[in-house]
DNA sequence: TGATGAATATTGGGTAACCGATAAATATAA
DNA sequence: TTATATTTATCGGTTACCCAATATTCATCA
């Protein structure tokens, strides 16, 4: 299961802006493993480089309008693709 | 957005027991746009290389036990990871 | 102030995941 | 049967995705 990073930090940060450390604590909750940060600062930096977030004085990354747009399509993608994620939550139960 | 293509064909094949055809379609569905022979087939026969899924003469593909436990630990992980996906779909309507 | 640990950042890959092109097998029907 | 379409399969190649190792900056406090 590759691929969901970059998606889910942008999510994250949807939720509330976040530094480095706490984005990649936010990971070892969901997966259970924390990304190595050779993962979460080139994946920040590149979406940096977008345009789709920012960063202040203090390292704390936040969406921008650009960035939370692109999370909507993402979204929107991920909620297709998966859109029986809720029987799939029944089925290993 | 990568690296759910085999989850996922695990999934559907626990739904109901499917060739390839159908399964290209059922990714057409979901994702809005066909993946490509190279890409089914060669999962396909990976998944049957592990044991996790077997042919009929008919090539028709279906779960083994072995595939239904992977697929169990595999929507257990998802559901972890995406543990808010209900607030996603609300969030990019 | 200096030291120690935490957070941030960079570099250089490795490989899983997927695709396009092509070919072969199979089904459908004329 | 012949022809046409559909399905299945293989191969080579590309790139997205992520990691380990290392370096640097920053914060905290003795």
């Amino acid at each position: 299961m590759k691929g969901y990073l970059t998606y889910l930090i942008l999510w994250n940060l949807s939720q509330t802006r976040m530094n480095g450390a706490q984005i990649t604590r936010e990971f070892e909750k969901r997966r259970g493993t924390k990304p190595s940060p050779g993962t979460i600062y080139p994946a920040l930096k590149e979406l940096k480089t977008k345009g789709l977030i920012t960063v202040d004085n203090k390292k704390t990354y936040s969406l921008t309008i650009d960035g939370e747009n692109e999370l909507k399509s993402a979204c929107k993608l991920f909620c297709k693709i998966f859109y029986d994620a809720k029987e799939m939550s029944e089925f290993c139960k």
